[in-house]
DNA sequence: AACTATTTATAAGA
DNA sequence: TTCTTATAAATAGTT
């Protein structure tokens, strides 16, 4: 898909490919996002790369698809939960991203209408726009789209980055740098 | 990709939405089956189908795959710790996240100008109401910016969910250079 | 299932 | 690494 056409072997150069890797993992996982998007599907996503490193996907989380998965044939799920005892929620990150993703997602949804509306709206009156009713809400309520979004972002930005720094200090403390 | 774009919605036509689903769970796995094959790497998917049908796909095996992601984090941790001075780490994780503050801040900034800019507008003209070209800027200006910070969340959220599946279940092992 | 007109993904290159 | 661009692939609407 690019400006050759590739065989379906290993690349060799490892340098070649891990570019490879790293891009088609983010096209892999943006597929599957876009699966859970337009057909309501669940999608679990693991990855380890040729280094070893391993890389999730999930809506609504990993672990939330694997469990339906394994569950299939057994018995319902007893109401236990995972011990959430350590670092104040991190273990819910990977669910809060993927939420982000998603918000993200709509966002860039209303923008795109936004958009077209407001090229509509050009193309009706290039240097004096009077704004008629409806018009004139659609833009508030998207600036107040946009504020609510901004403020949820800016919620779970304080979050993640104080789960991230208490990561980091648990580790520090239990590991020396090296 | 196809004779038209469509809207990242969910298909409302249950017969278009199992169709597209059908398609986009094959493309989805191919494109991992070819990840694998191209980059020596290991994938696990779990789907469930807007009718709750489980589809599956790994390599080696779904099995393989998610165990040695589970067992991730029961590994005794050799004493590597990440450096923060590139990719992985998690201080420039927070860094990152710092400046998505800011980024997120300057953008409430913004929106209250534009708050006191309509609400200007506002009272001078109750109910038909020209924009100037200057609030017109503005609220384009706002909106491109919201997009690339936007994507900047996106470009980012793959490698911090990475990065936090890998701490919350490696807590403090080292990472493979990937 | 097949068929294309288009949109997307992406291999190379900068 | 990120962006750009030429091409290969995926796929939405159709038959």
């Amino acid at each position: 898909m690019g400006r050759r056409k590739i065989e379906m072997k290993m690349v060799r150069d490892p340098n070649s490919r891990q570019v490879t890797f790293s891009k088609r993992r983010n096209g892999l996982f943006k597929k599957a996002n876009e699966l859970t998007t337009l057909c309501a599907a669940q999608v679990a996503i693991v990855v380890f790369s040729p280094g070893g490193k391993p890389f999730s996907f999930g809506h609504p989380s990993v672990e939330a698809v694997s469990q339906r998965f394994m569950n299939q044939d057994s018995k319902p799920k007893p109401p236990h939960v995972v011990d959430n005892s350590e670092e104040g929620g991190v273990q819910d990150l990977n669910q809060q991203l993927t939420d982000l993703l998603k918000q993200l997602q709509m966002e860039k949804q209303r923008g795109e209408e936004l958009d077209k509306a407001l090229k509509a709206d050009q193309a009706t009156c290039k240097y004096r726009k009077p704004i008629n009713q409806l018009d004139w809400d659609e833009l508030l309520e998207m600036k107040t789209s946009l504020e609510n979004l901004r403020e949820k972002l800016k919620g779970r930005v304080s979050e993640i980055e104080a789960s991230s720094s208490l990561l980091l200090l648990n580790k520090g403390a239990h590991e020396p740098e090296d």
